[in-house]
DNA sequence: TCTTTTATAGTATTATGGTACCATAATACC
DNA sequence: GGTATTATGGTACCATAATACTATAAAAGA
């Protein structure tokens, strides 16, 4: 595995994920916790950023938890939600400015960037319903 | 950018691209780091790295330096250098064991971390020689 | 031999992301 | 109303990566 995600953006998609299965009802972060691996405490303070950014809605009390209402949100977006958008940032290496007069990856990877951004764009949490 | 490397790798690849376009030439890590715009610190931290790992010869005193010889190695043998190989993950989310039965980001992920691979493997420091 | 330049090495500091802990607020149920 | 359950919020801790600092070793040149 090149490309490496986040812890957060882990949790938030496999906790979204189990979610979507679940359709509408009610899961508290502890089950989500349980059932995608993850530190309880590391899910609540994620999933508290998905419902500010209104991905996922949430209940208190007792047969409370976290749902999916009407959100039917891409992956793109949890992800620039979690990972932050860095528009300004045209290199994988981080530089604003390249030292170069060309790129030391060249066009090749960009399409390969393209084509990730695409896929992520395409996956909604809709897709994963039937899932298990 | 969604893929984004690790500053240390950034540093490696730059650096030794700009010793690629040297030829051989003895380059001090003060003025590497000046060329790609990173801490001197972090780069010697870096390139003693590269030097132990046979990627990059070095000389101590003046008119000493870092410089290659022979060394023609790829992007990948570098990214794994740095990042990590990491072959047991084979999730971008770094579960060791999927929580579903099936990955959520599915098969289309895999063939672009496959052609990610494929290019970092294709690109060599001597494809860099005529750079500036 | 002395001085300067450079890499090397060890360690310390800083920033960040993940994790843990604790108090509070809301809600359901008895 | 009391109690249990759950999300919320604040803060504090820990590990790691990036960065900085300091001392040392090697080599060149005067």
């Amino acid at each position: 595995m090149l490309i490496r995600f986040s812890e957060g953006l882990s949790i938030a998609l496999h906790g979204l994920a189990y979610l979507a299965t679940k359709n509408g009802e009610k899961i508290s972060g502890k089950e989500i916790a349980k059932k995608i691996d993850a530190a309880e405490n590391t899910l609540q303070k994620i999933f508290q950023r998905l419902v500010k950014a209104g991905v996922v809605s949430s209940q208190r009390g007792p047969s409370g938890g976290f749902y999916l209402e009407d959100s039917d949100v891409d992956f793109l977006t949890v992800y620039k939600l979690l990972e932050g958008d860095d528009k300004k940032l045209n290199c994988p290496l981080g530089k604003t400015s390249c030292p170069f007069e060309h790129c030391i990856l060249g066009n090749d990877f960009k399409n390969i960037e393209k084509k990730l951004e695409e896929l992520l764009k395409s996956k909604r949490l809709s897709d994963l319903k039937g899932r298990s």
